[in-house]
DNA sequence: GCCCTAATTGACCGGCCGATCAGTCAGTGT
DNA sequence: ACACTGACTGATCGGCCGGTCAATTAGGGC
């Protein structure tokens, strides 16, 4: 009968955040119940509040985990490579497309923080925007995009039509 | 200091009605409180009961309200000409820009319902988007567009597109 | 004038909300 | 063996939630 009776508070803090992650996703932060997500982390409601503070604490490192995986991922493919070429940029408006195909759960997120204008991550999004619009600019130096448009529009306007691509 | 204590059953309504589309808009459904709502529209907690029933039942309200303008403007533009022309299909893409331009509050109200997986409005909904996607065939078959994608595809890539491009 | 309907009010309800806190218990270092 | 730390629990808090209800009041039809 009693199964892991042992101690382990990384695994707990990590079962909070899944549980958090999923809650969160489906219903943005203000539907979300502390019981709600005491149930589905299998947990005390007073165990969260012992390892995040509070409601909104276990929010923000819900966001943190999830944007600073996206950002870790996206920052590997950009800064790859440097030399211009037209199958280097196919290659990773195809790979963006793919991963946000996958983790459709992380685009839900980021729309939820948007409309609750969320300024968190916003360094680390502005960052990845700039490699991006970077890379966008050496394509246009070496003429293979019109130069006559902002590097960092064509950035911002693709990632939400992508994100906006499988909502559906 | 008794100002206007006359009754006016349909002032009130859209008083109402319109501190809802406020702060829906501003804040989503789940955020929003009844009394919040009450002191916005200058109104009793009760009469918001009286006059819609339930939270929801404003909420759904202020949706219909807010889809109807939406759908009567677009429905005027898109049954408007019939003769397929580049300047036609030009202006009526640069009327949508300029109308999500103007009101970006309907935009992020449908952003809301959308993430709530609300489907009110889906049957007028439809039914513009199979408007454009007429206007779209028939411009591929004048030549003017290629033919070799899904008109329905087009239209809603088009208004996603859009409706993110003042997001940001 | 009188009545009837409906707009409007304020007091009130049970329940759920997020948060706190004292206390128990498991692991760990000495 | 013992003390200490931190994970974990259950009871409980005040407050706000959405919703109800009986009672007032204004307006329109007769």
């Amino acid at each position: 009968m009693n199964e892991a009776t042992t101690r382990d508070p990384d695994l707990t803090r990590s079962r909070i955040l899944q549980a958090g992650f999923e809650l969160f996703v489906d219903k943005g932060f203000a539907a979300v119940s502390m019981r709600e997500l005491a149930q589905r982390s299998g947990v005390t409601k007073s165990l969260i509040h012992h390892h995040f503070g509070t409601k909104e604490g276990l929010w923000d490192a819900v966001k943190e985990a999830a944007f600073s995986r996206y950002y870790e991922g996206q920052k590997d493919e950009l800064e790859g490579a440097d030399a211009p070429d037209s199958n280097l940029l196919r290659n990773g408006v195809i790979r963006y497309f793919r991963f946000l195909q996958e983790n459709p759960q992380v685009v839900r997120l980021f729309t939820w923080m948007h409309l609750e204008n969320d300024s968190t991550c916003s360094e680390m999004d502005a960052e990845l925007v700039a490699l991006g619009a970077r890379r966008v600019r050496e394509a246009q130096e070496a003429g293979l995009l019109r130069a006559d448009v902002n590097p960092t529009h064509v950035v911002t306007i693709f990632i939400h039509a992508c994100s906006q691509w499988f909502e559906v």
